[in-house]
Parts: C-alpha cells; sequence; structure tokens
RNA sequence: GCCUCCAUAGCUCAGUUGGUUAGAGCGGCGGACUGUUAAUCCGUAGGUCCCAGGUUCGAGUCCUGGUGGGGGCGCCA
C-alpha cells in the first residue's frame, strides 16, 4: 500500500516528526483518545492519539475491537508511560468494521476451548499471536539447523502403500465413490482399479524413505505433514501433526542422542533469542493462571528460567534396564504412588517418564536399549540378545518428544525381525534392498513439532499450539 | 477405546437440604468524563438453566438416556 509503514519498523527506528501512515487491528480504544493498533508485524502494539473532537462521531463509533483501520499521523514521542513513541492521527479510514455485538471475541480472558470453537479468530489474540509466532520461528530454525549442520531436506511422500511400518492406524486414500466399491468375483475391494492401483494411505512417517536419503545423501531429514487414524484423546496427540525426521549414515545410537540433544538446544536457544517479547508474554501468562493454584500444582519454574535451565544442563542419558531399576527402588513405587508397576519388559508409563524427569533428575533424559518386543522392527538389535538401540527423549510435562534408534542395517537380523513381528518382506522389498546393496550403519529420530512447539510455549494442550487442529471428531476449520 | 468431571446471559462464573420473580463481573447498547495503559462513573437491555424422558405439590438443583466439551489413561511424536 503506497505510504504505508510496517509497526516494527516504526518502533524500531522511531522516526520522530515524520508523517507515517499506519495499518492495523484494534486492541483497544480507550477513553475515544488511546487507540492500539497490531499490524501482525511485531508483538508489539503502537499507541494513537485520536483527537476525538476532530472526527467524525460514526467513525468514532466504529473503531470497535479488532476493526481494521487505516492512520494517517505524525509520530512523536508519548507523553504518556508505558510506550516510546505515538502517532497523533490527522486522517482516520476504517478499512473494515468489526461489530462488537455480533463479534465472538471480547477484549478479556477467555478460555482456550472457546477460542478454538473460534478457530479463524483466535489467533488474533495475544496468547495464540504469540504461540504461532514462535511456532514460525522453530519451524525456520529447524531448516536452519540443519543446513548449517549439513543435512538435506527430504521430502518424503504424502501418499504411501506401505502400511508395514507398525507406527499406527492409518488413513485411507482411494478415489472410489465408497458407495460403490468396485469388488472382485471372491467379493473383495479391487484395489486393482482404484487411483493407484492399489491400496494407499496418509502417511504415518517418512522415516523409512529418509533411510533412502541417508544412504544417498549421508544426511538427510524430513519435515512434513503426518497422519495417524487413532482415537488419542489427550493434550498432546493430533490426527494430522508435522515430524521432522532427521536420518544419518554412519551414526550410531551414541550419535544419534549427540544430535537430537544438540539440535533441541538449539531450537529453544533460537526461540529465547528471537521471541524474547512473545515468551515473556507468555511466561506471565502462566504465572498468571497459576496465581490461584495450590503451591504443588504450580510449575516448579516459570517458562523461561525452565528453558534456560535446559540449555544450561546436559540431559541425563540412562539405559531402560537403568531406568527401571531407578523406579523400582523409588519410594513411589514403595510407597504404591504408581498404578502400573515398572517391571523389565514392559513399556515406560508416563507416570514412570514423569518421575525420571520431573522427580529423579529434574531435567530432560534420554532412555535408550529397550526390550526388543516392544520396539519397531526396523531397530538395531543390540549384542545382549535382548534389547535394541532405541533412544526416546523425555521433557517434563509433555514426555516423549523425540522417539529414535539406530537402524538395523543388517540384513539377516532385520529379516528375522520381520519374520518374527509378521512384517510383509514383499511390500518392502526397496528397503530391503538398502541393506543388499551398499548398506551401512545409520540412525535417526522423530521430533513432534507440536510437542516441541507446546515445551518452548508452555501451552498445555497441543490443539493450541497448530492453528486448525485435527481430532477424533474434529475437522470444523 | 477406557475412566472421570462439566454444560446457567455474548464471555467467565455463582446459584444453599428441591421452594416465590434467575444472579454477579466483564462485554453490548445509551450517556457523562478525559493523557489513558484491562481507564473510571451512571443508566439499560439481555436467559428454551444443552436436549429428551422421569421422580415430585414443586426441578437450574434429584434420576435415566442422549449430545457437546474438558481432564486423566492407553496408543505415540
Amino acid at each position: 500500500m503506497p505510504g504505508r509503514t510496517e509497526i516494527v519498523k516504526l518502533l524500531a527506528e522511531q522516526p520522530i516528526g515524520s508523517e507515517v501512515k499506519v495499518m492495523g487491528w484494534v486492541r483497544s480504544f480507550r477513553a475515544r483518545r488511546f487507540l492500539v493498533l497490531n499490524d501482525g508485524s511485531c508483538f508489539q502494539n503502537l499507541q494513537v492519539v485520536v483527537d476525538f473532537e476532530r472526527f467524525d462521531e460514526e467513525l468514532l463509533r466504529k473503531i470497535q475491537f479488532h476493526a481494521c483501520v487505516a492512520v494517517t499521523g505524525k509520530l512523536v514521542e508519548s507523553e504518556g508511560k508505558g510506550q516510546d513513541i505515538e502517532v497523533l492521527a490527522e486522517q482516520i479510514e476504517l478499512l473494515g468494521a468489526c461489530p462488537a455485538d455480533a463479534y465472538p471475541l471480547q477484549p478479556k480472558r477467555m478460555t482456550m476451548e472457546f477460542l478454538r470453537e473460534n478457530a479463524h479468530f483466535r489467533m488474533r489474540t495475544n496468547t495464540l499471536n504469540a504461540v504461532f509466532r514462535v511456532r514460525h520461528g522453530l519451524a525456520y530454525a529447524v531448516h536452519k539447523y540443519f543446513h548449517d549442520n549439513g543435512f538435506y531436506y527430504l521430502h518424503s511422500p504424502i501418499i504411501t502403500a506401505s502400511d508395514a511400518e507398525g507406527a499406527g492406524e492409518m488413513f485411507h486414500v482411494t478415489t472410489f465413490d465408497l458407495a460403490h466399491v468396485p469388488k472382485t468375483e471372491e467379493g473383495e475391494v479391487d484395489w486393482k482399479q482404484d487411483f493407484f492401483h492399489r491400496p494407499t494411505n496418509l502417511t504415518v512417517s517418512g522415516q523409512l524413505e529418509a533411510e533412502v536419503g541417508a544412504l544417498a545423501l549421508g544426511k538427510v531429514y524430513t519435515f512434513g505433514p503426518t497422519f495417524r487414524a487413532e482415537n488419542s484423546n489427550t493434550t498432546r496427540h493430533l490426527a494430522e501433526f508435522w515430524m521432522i525426521e532427521p536420518e544419518m549414515a554412519f551414526f550410531d545410537i551414541h550419535d544419534n542422542q549427540d544430535l537430537a540433544e544438540d539440535f533441541v538446544k538449539y531450537l529453544i536457544r533460537f526461540a529465547l533469542e528471537h521471541y524474547p517479547d512473545e515468551l515473556a508474554f507468555l511466561d506471565q501468562r502462566i504465572r498468571n493462571e497459576e496465581k490461584n493454584m495450590p503451591k504443588e500444582k504450580r510449575r516448579p519454574m516459570g517458562l523461561i528460567e525452565m528453558l534456560e535451565f535446559v540449555l544450561a544442563h546436559d540431559f541425563e542419558r540412562i539405559t531402560y534396564t537403568e531406568a527401571i531399576d531407578i523406579l523400582r527402588k523409588s519410594k513411589d513405587f514403595k510407597k504404591g504412588r504408581f498404578q502400573f508397576e515398572p517391571a523389565w519388559g514392559a513399556d515406560l508409563q508416563a507416570e514412570h517418564e514423569r518421575y525420571l524427569v520431573e522427580k529423579k533428575f529434574r531435567k530432560p533424559v534420554i532412555v535408550r536399549d529397550y526390550p526388543a518386543e516392544i520396539k519397531a522392527f526396523y531397530m538395531r538389535q543390540n549384542d545382549d540378545g535382548k534389547t535394541v538401540a532405541a533412544m526416546d527423549v523425555l521433557f517434563p510435562y509433555i514426555g516423549e518428544v523425540i522417539g529414535g534408534s539406530q537402524r538395523e542395517e543388517r540384513l539377516d537380523r532385520l529379516q528375522a525381525r520381520m519374520r518374527q513381528m509378521g512384517v510383509p518382506e514383499e511390500e518392502l522389498w526397496w528397503y530391503l534392498d538398502l541393506r543388499r546393496f551398499g548398506g551401512c550403519p545409520h540412525s535417526g529420530f522423530g521430533l513432534g513439532f507440536e510437542r516441541m512447539v507446546q515445551f518452548v510455549t508452555g501451552m498445555g494442550n497441543i490443539r493450541d499450539v497448530i492453528p486448525f487442529p485435527r481430532t477424533p471428531g474434529n475437522a470444523e476449520f
């Protein structure tokens, strides 16, 4: 727009005395004199001083919460406290009215549940605004980290034919008219007539394809949407989420752990450096929220304090066997505070993970070398004959943020595992070929992007860190 | 999928052992005031108490069944 300046630029350069034109949405209009605008260019607002005697009454009446206006005026030093500069309005143009008697949002505290039902408006609130700024920053940092460290961004397919990854229930992809599905003479679905001439699904993981890339480009990563048709109803599951999956040739499980720790610390550091205003706001928001809670329910640390704490300490690294041992020796177990008994061979329950992270070590923990029975077929079998080189990175509040492993590169071992677990070898012929032709030791992991955003922003529900959450029974927007 | 809690004004909530006309704050609308920072003050409108049954002289309140939502667990990232 001719002559329009972004608020971020005005606040940074503060061109006192110059004539400026700003456009933005009304955050508040106090005393019919103080108009606060936000244009999305930064988290801060710009105050506009309106000499209301000079403006049309009809126009002033329409300057309501979240209406959109263009203001021309002189930029001056602010007379009041709370802001350095302000604009003395000479012209005000209403770009888009926002009738307050019909608009669902209000300049007051609203619940996250209410805002979810108004997902098309919720990004206009300070909280969601801050969250999505940080989300963007983290996405950018993912690419920057990997690029700077010699990784190649690999676009793994969204539609896949393999249904053998064991990562969960899948969404089917078809062009069939579901009311008239073609059948074979035997009465079964005739997939040969479908678009791909075979059954296909939305991807649940790009890992197998990433391995293809790693064995050619050395270090690759995927970063794309991932779909799980599981009926999961929790604050940390989505049916559609974004996953980051680095895969590295010549990395063993220890290199894998080093990378995971360095990577997530980089992301946290990036957010702290580039989004201090947003994080300060989110930090304060949590404090306000917890003000009326009993002390034992509050977070032991503030948001920023916790992020800095995570950066300042090495992640604890233990084996699954050690984890079980710690849990069985714990006071919580002896006093019967666990609902599930920690026992070698059983998966760690959420309560066990929380004990390790929040009570025992009080920092992120990486658990590795899990029993083979509870992990996927492609994980590398350890020499003990019982465990595989798997690793989970556990964070406070959100639990597992990363799951990964060293991959089984030995063809005979891999095939034995597949037969044992009923994974069809024919379908994964190309995956097995990676072991037949020029195979090498390699490792990788998957990071749930939304869980990372959750951790950095301190948001309690994963549905509030993705613009349009898909969960069982919900795909409205 | 299992367990649990919740549903009262536009929003956030209160509503006593079942008892007359359903309450507050914020927001809306009308007005006053003006260098404010969630401005303040006065006035005013606004309710199918989620839906359908049932118990009762009487149900926002108790019971049953739905629907919608929150939280916990499982599955996982």
